[in-house]
DNA sequence: GACGTCAGTTTATGCTGTAAGGAGTTCGCG
DNA sequence: CGCGAACTCCTTACAGCATAAACTGACGTC
């Protein structure tokens, strides 16, 4: 399921977001028990482990021994609590270093928001319509866009590679993510999946290769279904299409290059 | 929040996909009153009007005069119907014919399918890892395997095109059809609400432009969102990203053809 | 007319997010 | 010191979700 970005008061969502309240001064009550990090760190945990799905308030407060309606004391509803994990985990892309030329800096970007989509699938699931605008979201922008400046590309141009770039990065992230969530959480992996389907496929569809000729054609001369040991088929497929739809923009942005 | 296929029996859900089942003879008992159609039409005008978070048994069975309870007379189970769902949806795709050349064609074929993903933006939400077998499924791919046959690629590349092509009209579109469902179901359009939040982003840091220079650059320059009177600006940049992933792909199809 | 089969209903269970209200702790102020 | 305000955290409650289980009543065949 998509999530969309909180709807409350938008001046308290990004105070919330840069932290930029706390006056902090001595405050009469008891003292919190907890702090909107633990939670948000609790909540990303949990996330990760069992998917979006698994993610419910309650769980949350389990694991930080509290009910579900203590973590309402620090956060204001469950969609700016995933809004504030969604920029908490994007901290962790944080540290881009400029290397030695756009072109390798950019597959080093990518490759690490790669790998960071599949150390957190849920990410994907966080809409990008309505974006969260936190902190870190602007910190992997400007490594990106700092980036592709040494492309000497117009601002309206880079706009575009930008959103471009993104793409071809999420889409096939997301079904590699997907993919390995699916195994985690039915704990048949993909490749028995796979083998399971197929069976009923022709039983179902005895002329398949009479509908789909070229389908079938271009399925057929495949080496049949090889995966390597620890990454299924599907996600290998997934990892390939991303880096040839990389190489690709690359040698688009090369020819743009020239032109300009 | 995504959907993931049906967990069920395969045999039976793959024959219910097919349409393989109805030995349809005289059968004791009341006759039934509903069908799988019609309840996936229904299900499908509640997902396109409503978005999937609307989607519930309950609203398909009111729409339809009868309980939640009764469609599982048709259905085994909500993840089944959303497979019936999809695959029912791309059947809007079937009709493509080949035209005059395969970049044409190629063009023509992502364009159907954006406009597709607009129409219906919860199938986007229907997760690829695991995909929905149906017959649909494989009939737009033929399409799309057909048109790029003629590029004379080996297979091997050309199941690669097939997932870069897939990807670089997804994630756009996604991020489209998003923003308009959110506008639909918060009353309140991406522009107005990128207005108001980006009010709260100079109050909450004051030093956006000295935290992100190369960014600030880069939006600077452009003509202050001005967005068509239709469609809202974050709309009209997902559209340019797909329209320049796809071109930056198809030129890269052309070099690879040269190269063989 | 009895019996088996099936459409569709009612009821119930265990989830979800979160509103409302209350209990108990800790501070500042008189 | 004592009081009230502020604060954390809890219990309870509600509406909505998918769906399991048991039931009602309609229909065809014997």
């Amino acid at each position: 399921m998509v999530v969309y970005a909180a709807q409350g008061d938008p001046q308290k969502s990004m105070a919330l977001l840069w932290r930029t309240a706390s006056p902090d001064t001595e405050r009469p009550g008891p003292k919190p028990g907890l702090s909107v990090d633990l939670i948000v760190d609790a909540a990303i945990t949990i996330a990760d482990a069992e998917g979006m799905a698994g993610l419910s308030m309650r769980a949350v407060g389990d694991r930080l021994g509290r009910t579900a309606m203590a973590l309402y004391t620090y956060v204001p509803s469950k969609s700016e609590l995933l809004d504030l994990m969604y920029d908490k985990a994007l901290a962790e892309l944080a540290g881009f270093r400029e290397g030695d030329g756009w072109r390798s800096d950019t597959v080093r970007w990518a490759n690490d928001l790669w790998d960071f989509y599949l150390r957190h699938p849920w990410v994907l699931q966080v809409s990008q319509a309505r974006p969260v605008l936190g902190p870190h979201e602007y910190v992997v922008l400007e490594s990106l866009v700092t980036i592709l400046r040494r492309t000497g590309l117009r601002p309206v141009m880079l706009r575009r590679l930008v959103s471009a770039l993104y793409s071809c990065v999420r889409e096939p992230a997301r079904t590699a993510a997907e993919s390995r969530l699916a195994e985690k959480v039915t704990g048949q992996s993909d490749d028995e999946w796979w083998y399971a389907r197929s069976a009923f496929l022709k039983e179902v569809s005895p002329d398949f290769a009479e509908r789909f000729p070229t389908l079938s054609w271009m399925e057929g001369e495949q080496a049949f279904r090889m995966a390597d040991e620890t990454v299924s088929y599907l996600e290998q497929e997934a990892r390939e299409a991303f880096e040839i739809s990389l190489a690709v923009l690359l040698d688009g942005i090369e020819v743009a290059m020239k032109v300009e």
